[in-house]
DNA sequence: CCTACCGATCGGTAGG
DNA sequence: CCTACCGATCGGTAGG
């Protein structure tokens, strides 16, 4: 029998409007109850469950039960399981966009090629890397948004595209590249975006295989 | 009143081992029952729902309503929901080999790149044409299957792709495609697959347009 | 193929 | 953030 049980027995505390406050886990006072920590887990666990099946047959209960939750706890940081798509999607874009951004001054200077092997690397890892579980559910997964979350994400897309396009068209202007500029853009991120649903990390080609492979296809440049 | 209704009271029939044979609409016999078109009315509407809602939002209520019957009928034609989505996805995958072989004629003499175009050309036909609810839905849905469904199906799949490997190889060989082949394939599939996420029959764009700028973009080729 | 129904699950909420 | 719960919906079935 342990020594600590069964001691004296544990004295009745006196009856107060906050019990609960001063037993259990402690708790932490607003300012650094760090909320944005359990709403991060949150983001990352709905993203990790939406990418693999779905959103539609991913339950609130099964994303609040990866976050070491509770059933109802999801829903005192979304207001519902919409709104976490929605914020899995914004998290997702935010990203991307900041991490081309943060890409495009290295090859600024470059030629309109190097350019595109850039967004085309960053594009990759964005989908590819870690932490990539956002973008995918982004781009399989807005069907299942209402109209008004739906337009304020097209605009976040067109921001992202319109990174794409004086490069591709700097291209077009050279010959480098044939095809119409506009479809040019979908084909190329088709292309990439479809890696999602093939790409095995396990496997022989990396990423930079990948990198080298669509700029062979779309311009013809060998890898140096 | 109505006159044909109040007249002699109807007259009990006999009782008999299969009463309902002879009331409601007329039964066929067995042999021209035509089952193939109800569970073809069935596979039409779950390809369309599927294709617009996702496979685990779409109900059999959903289902079963769009092809006029009520919410237990499905299951007369079908064990299960899942193999309702199966059933689609493999309909698909016959209808695409079919149509792929049947033009493959018509190019077999003539360039790997007129090869290529007869492939791309048909892929896009395949995936925006008409009914063409069923390859898209087996493009994005298939995670919704189980293991033996999805193993079945990647056997089709394959002979599918191996279409498509010769004429890229024989690219390959003649330094036209730069890509390792079996990369291209992926790339090229992805770019062409990606586009009915936003091919819109009543925009500017036709499949022709498409066609010739995914052979812009790969071969570098204008169009004649 | 319809009628009537079951058992399970799900998103979401009240109150603490 | 947890507990306890509600109302609605859903896949599927028995019997005809």
């Amino acid at each position: 029998m342990p020594a600590q049980v069964a001691t004296a027995p544990t004295p009745q505390p006196e009856p107060r409007l906050t019990p609960a406050r001063a037993r259990g886990r402690p708790r932490k006072t607003p300012l650094e109850r760090d909320d944005g920590n359990r709403r991060a887990a949150l983001l990352r666990a709905a993203a990790a469950l939406f990418r693999s099946q779905g959103f539609a047959a991913t339950t609130t209960r099964d994303i609040a039960a990866a976050a070491g939750m509770q059933s109802g706890s999801p829903f005192y940081h979304f207001k519902s399981k919409d709104a976490l798509l929605f914020a899995v999607m914004q998290e997702g874009m935010h990203a991307a966009l900041a991490r081309q951004r943060a890409a495009l001054p290295a090859t600024a200077k470059q030629s309109p090629q190097a350019q595109l092997r850039g967004l085309v690397q960053t594009h990759f890892q964005v989908l590819l890397g870690p932490d990539s579980d956002f973008i995918p559910v982004m781009l399989y997964e807005s069907r299942s948004l209402n109209n008004a979350q739906r337009t304020e994400l097209s605009a976040l897309q067109s921001e992202y595209e319109s990174l794409w396009t004086p490069v591709l068209s700097a291209l077009h202007g050279s010959g480098a590249l044939r095809a119409p500029v506009g479809l040019a853009r979908l084909l190329v991120l088709g292309a990439l975006n479809w890696s999602v649903q093939w790409f095995d990390a396990s496997k022989s080609a990396t990423v930079d295989d990948l990198v080298d492979a669509a700029l062979a296809l779309f311009l013809g440049e060998v890898a140096a």
